[in-house]
DNA sequence: TGCTTTTCGTTCAAAAGCGATCAAATTCAA
DNA sequence: TTGAATTTGATCGCTTTTGAACGAAAAGCA
């Protein structure tokens, strides 16, 4: 017997059009005919529909999505550059994690990896300057506390004076900062020193501190300071690390792992 | 064996329709007609009677579940058919807009179509509350001020004591302001508390407030309300506002512009 | 620029779905 | 059993949706 696969119901469709458009950003009217299995012109009125509704843009030859997530061109690159040492930095800052805590993430690559793993956790509460870090937990997961401030724009983090005010009202049992650099002489470093200023605040505050950074931070030296390693509680890292590090930070109380 | 369709009764058919419905999110009528093995007007009657049960919204075809779990791809919220109108809306609100200015957008579809129009003003500061204003504005544009606080997931705007900290610190000229609904007896309105006392205080220390809505929202009364209308300079609305409202509104010092 | 190809919007007709109506079937109570 | 009420199924206009056709507009190319 023959299965004759009943059409999808419109609006069914269309939701399917939209998600469709939202995952890819874009798509090209014939490519989405072919897909659905319907005429060119009943895409077209779907998109139409679509358009009317704000979800999608139509453009010759197909249509963008309105809804798609915010792009990240320049961490793009960085987060594939040592994408795998991140993954287990973070999946290894994970294990730390306890039930029912309040932890702060800064902006970054590597802390971004681990706001993705945090999308199941209902029970945590998230504290964070990072854009893309509460676009990953927006939906569903951990309550998010996102600290206000001026947005800037190359980090997609809140920076600025603005961001203290609400950085003082609250306290993190974990905070797990990324740096743009690291080493034993001028401690911990970043770019800029909006960010620096933020990073000081919550470095002070909060109940540990740890810190995610791959061993390319190492040796590296920007230009705001916004802590010693005496704040640290622990740096997560990967094999990598040279023995210089590995050995005398325990010494100054600071807890290594390398994952 | 045989499945004897013993007539079943009315009641538990529409349960077993019901659940169908539910495990598969959606179906056509043609379909249940068939798995049912009664005429499509019974089917039709029983999802009459589920909608008014509010178990399932009817659609061309078929219907689609209301009580399928939450992962579901939730369908297409309440068509927003005034996309049209709130485009306009937004335009009409850009042209207001001078150079330098500092203006605040909160949350809600309305504003975001003004937010879309300022991706290209780099003279501009943006206060908001709305993620998704913050992102659409996050790649190039004004200078995007974020107020921080409680990310509350179903309008995806910062809420709760935390915000008013920022709002506190920022002075902006002219306050864009969306509303849920309203009306002339109780002013503005919106579903959430937290929601609501950002906005009040948005409007208490706007140099300007304006309100932009569009026609479905007047005679709604919400839970939370956050403004009376001797705080709006400036209503910008469509055509099909009632003229209750455009004559009574200039009255008592609040302009109306419909577009 | 002018030409070709693709895509678009519109129009039209076929098909599918809808609500209303009515009659047959069923149920229930007297 | 009878008669009324309810439920069901069938039919008939009417609306919505769909796909094909065709000229207009846009993009690509020489």
């Amino acid at each position: 017997m023959i299965q004759e696969n009943s059409p999808a119901l419109a609006p069914q469709r269309r939701e399917h059009l939209r998600q469709m458009l939202r995952e890819g950003g874009v798509a090209r009217v014939e490519d989405l005919r072919r897909k659905l299995d319907v005429s060119v012109a009943t895409i077209r009125r779907d998109l139409e529909i679509l358009e009317e509704d704000g979800k999608v843009r139509r453009v010759h030859g197909g249509a963008v999505s309105m809804e798609s997530r915010l792009e990240e061109p320049v961490f793009e690159n960085k987060t594939s550059l040592a994408a795998k040492e991140k993954q287990r930095i973070a999946e290894e800052a994970y294990s730390l994690i306890e039930s029912d805590e309040a932890i702060y993430l800064n902006g970054g690559s590597t802390t971004l990896f681990l706001a993705r793993l945090l999308r199941e956790r209902s029970d945590l509460t998230v504290v964070t300057n990072s854009l893309q870090a509460a676009i990953e937990l927006a939906d569903s997961g951990p309550r998010v506390i996102l600290i206000g401030g001026e947005l800037r724009r190359i980090s997609q983090t809140m920076v600025g004076p603005l961001t203290s005010a609400v950085l003082a009202q609250v306290h993190v049992d974990k905070a797990f900062m990324g740096t743009m650099g690291f080493c034993l002489k001028n401690g911990l470093t970043t770019t800029d020193p909006n960010e620096a200023y933020s990073n000081e605040i919550v470095a002070e505050q909060a109940g540990q501190v740890i810190l995610l950074a791959d061993s390319n931070k190492a040796e590296k030296v920007c230009f705001a300071r916004f802590s010693d390693f005496d704040k640290i509680d622990l740096l997560i890292t990967d094999r990598n690390l040279s023995a210089e590090y590995t050995k005398s930070l325990p010494k100054i109380g600071v807890k290594v792992r390398t994952v």
